[in-house]
DNA sequence: CAAACTGTTCAATCCTTATTGAACACGCCG
DNA sequence: CGGCGTGTTCAATAAGGATTGAACAGTTTG
C-alpha cells in the first residue's frame, strides 16, 4: 500500500487548493499560490505545469487570474524569454479587498431595490434597507481593516510581543 | 412580448439568490431568506414552495440550511401543524460570523502546516506561517465587528445622523 | 386503525464551472 | 523565410453541487 507519504509543501499545495475551492475560487488557482508562496522566487508556467501537474492552459489561466486579483505579479527579467509569476508579500490581502467590494456591490444593489418598495409595504421597505445597510457598514469596516493593513504590514506578520 | 414587469419584493428575491449563490451557497437558500425578509412573519414550506415554484425538498433542506448558519428560525405555535421559519433581525450576521470562523480554521491548518516545515526550508516556513497569521488576525478583526454589533444592533441599521 | 398530511432522505438529473487538448498567434532564432 | 518556443484562446469534456421526484417515516385526524 503506497505509504503516500506528504511532505509539508504538498500538503501545504493542497490545502491551498482546497481552501481557495472552499472561497468559492478555482483549485488550481490556490495551488499556484501555494506553490509561489513555498517557492519565494518567480516561477515560469513550465516550471508550474510541471510541478503541479496540471496543463498548459490552466496554469496560464490561473495565473492571470490571480494577477488580476492581486495576489501574485508577473514578472520577467531581460534575456528571459518565459513568463515568471511570484507570490506578493501579503497575498491575501488581496482576497480581503474583494471581498469588501463584493459586499459593497450588494449593498448597493440592495439599497436600491429598498427604496423601490412603495409606502404600501413600508415594512419590507424597512427591513430590506436595514440588511443593505449592514452590508454597507460591514464594507466600511473591512475597508478599514484593509487600509490598516495596508500602511502597516507588520500586523498581520507573527509578532511575539503580541499588543492585543 | 410579455411585460415581463418585475415588482419589487420578485426583485429582491431573485437578487438575493444571485447574491447567495455569488458567495458560494445555493440559489435557493437566498431566495428563502429574501421571501422571509420580506414577509416579516413566519411562513411555512408549503408557503415557500408556492411563492418561489421550488420543490418540498429544496425548501426544507435549504430551510434548514439557513437554520443552521443562524440567519432564520423555525417557529412552531400551537395548534399549528407545519413547520415555519422567520428571518431573524439581522440575518446577515451570522453569514460574517461565519466566513470570521472559516478564516480562523484556514489559520489554525495553515499554522500547523507551517509549523512542519523543517530548518533547511525555514524560508517557506517564515512565508507559510505568515500567511496563516493574516488570515488568523483578519479572524478576530471580524469577531470584533460582530461582537460589537451583537451588543449594539443599531449599529447596522439606518442612522440619520452618521457617526463616523 | 386507516387515511391524510407533513417533513426528511436519497438516488437520479440537471446546471454551472473548472479543466483540458488542440489550434492559434506572436516573437525569436538560425 | 521556416521552424521552434511560448502564452493565449476556445470548443469539448470532466467534475462538483444544486435541485428534484419519489419513497419513506412520523403524526394527526376521523
Amino acid at each position: 500500500m503506497s505509504p503516500r507519504m506528504t511532505s509539508p509543501t504538498e500538503n501545504f499545495i493542497e490545502q491551498m487548493g482546497l481552501m481557495t475551492q472552499a472561497e468559492g475560487g478555482p483549485r488550481i488557482a490556490g495551488q499556484i499560490l501555494g506553490y509561489l508562496i513555498v517557492e519565494g522566487e518567480p516561477r515560469t508556467l513550465a516550471q508550474m505545469t510541471e510541478a503541479l501537474k496540471i496543463s498548459k492552459a490552466s496554469a496560464s489561466t490561473n495565473a492571470r487570474l490571480l494577477e488580476l486579483k492581486g495576489s501574485v505579479r508577473r514578472v520577467s527579467p531581460m534575456g528571459q524569454r518565459q513568463d515568471a509569476y511570484e507570490a506578493l508579500d501579503f497575498p491575501n490581502l488581496a482576497v480581503i479587498r474583494a471581498l469588501g467590494e463584493r459586499f459593497r456591490a450588494h449593498a448597493d444593489t440592495m439599497t436600491e431595490i429598498g427604496a423601490g418598495f412603495p409606502e404600501s409595504h413600508a415594512g419590507a421597505r424597512e427591513r430590506v434597507t436595514r440588511f443593505a445597510e449592514f452590508y454597507r457598514k460591514t464594507a466600511d469596516f473591512i475597508d478599514d481593516w484593509t487600509a490598516k493593513l495596508a500602511e502597516d504590514p507588520d500586523l498581520a506578520a507573527t509578532d511575539r510581543d503580541d499588543p492585543r
